[in-house]
This record gives C-alpha cells, structure tokens and sequence, in this order.
DNA sequence: TCAATGACCTGCC
DNA sequence: GGGCAGGCCATTG
C-alpha cells in the first residue's frame, strides 16, 4: 500500500486543491492525471482519503449527482457539507453544476 | 495467484 | 437521440 500510487497520491492532491464553494468530477481529475478512462480510479482515491483532509464531497460524478454520497459516513453528510459551502444541491445533485464546476485541466492550466 | 468488483467515462448500435 | 457494453487501474476476497 503505501503511498506509492502516483495515480492514488495525484487524485487526492486534486481533490484538495479544490477551492471553497466549488466542485469536480471524477473524469475531470482522471484526465489530469493523463487517464480520462480510468475515472474510476479517482473514486477509489476517494474512498482511501476518507479520515484524510480530502474534500471528497466536493468530488462528483460527470452529471453533478452525488454517486458517492452512500460511501460517506452519513448519506446527507456529503449534501450538508456541499450547502455549507454555498453549492445548491437538490435530489443529490448539484444545480449550478456548470458554474460551480473546477476543472483541474483549466484551473491549474497545465 | 487469479478473479471479481468499483464513488466512472467514452464510444458504438 | 437514447440505450447498452466495454475499458481503465487498483484494491479486496
């Protein structure tokens, strides 16, 4: 285990770089790492940063639903924290999805 | 060690 | 335009 995922250590570096009030999608950090199809890796990432300082709540699907909602300690726990930082989300998606949207491949400009 | 799963995305029919 | 299947990489049983 250890640290030795560059793929696991850059998906959670992400998530973290995620600024207040905004959200990312799986397939946005998994083509910044240079694998577009391996989004499914992010979400795992996800799930090993949990008790780590990793903003997972602010990590989403392409659609803006909270497809990982059920994997956080409470089902509304991932909701609130994403309300308490100013994003609307109703039915466990984001609405303003395309505004609150971060794109590490923009934002970073890499 | 092998096989199956998993918080997804893209492409094809 | 909508639905289905495949693929990706790592972890777990």
């Amino acid at each position: 285990m250890e640290e030795k995922s560059n793929f696991f250590k850059n998906a959670q570096d992400v998530a973290r770089l995620i600024p207040f009030g905004r959200v990312s999608s799986y397939g946005a950090i998994a083509k910044y790492l240079g694998s577009s199809n391996s989004a499914r890796m992010v979400g795992w990432a996800m799930n090993a940063s949990k008790g780590m300082n990793v903003p997972a709540h602010r990590v989403v699907n392409r659609k803006g639903l909270l497809t990982g909602i059920k994997h956080f300690s409470s089902p509304t726990e991932m909701q609130l924290l994403l309300e308490k930082e100013g994003v609307n989300v109703h039915a466990h998606q984001i609405q303003n999805f395309d505004e609150l949207f971060w794109d590490p491949n923009v934002e970073l400009e890499l």
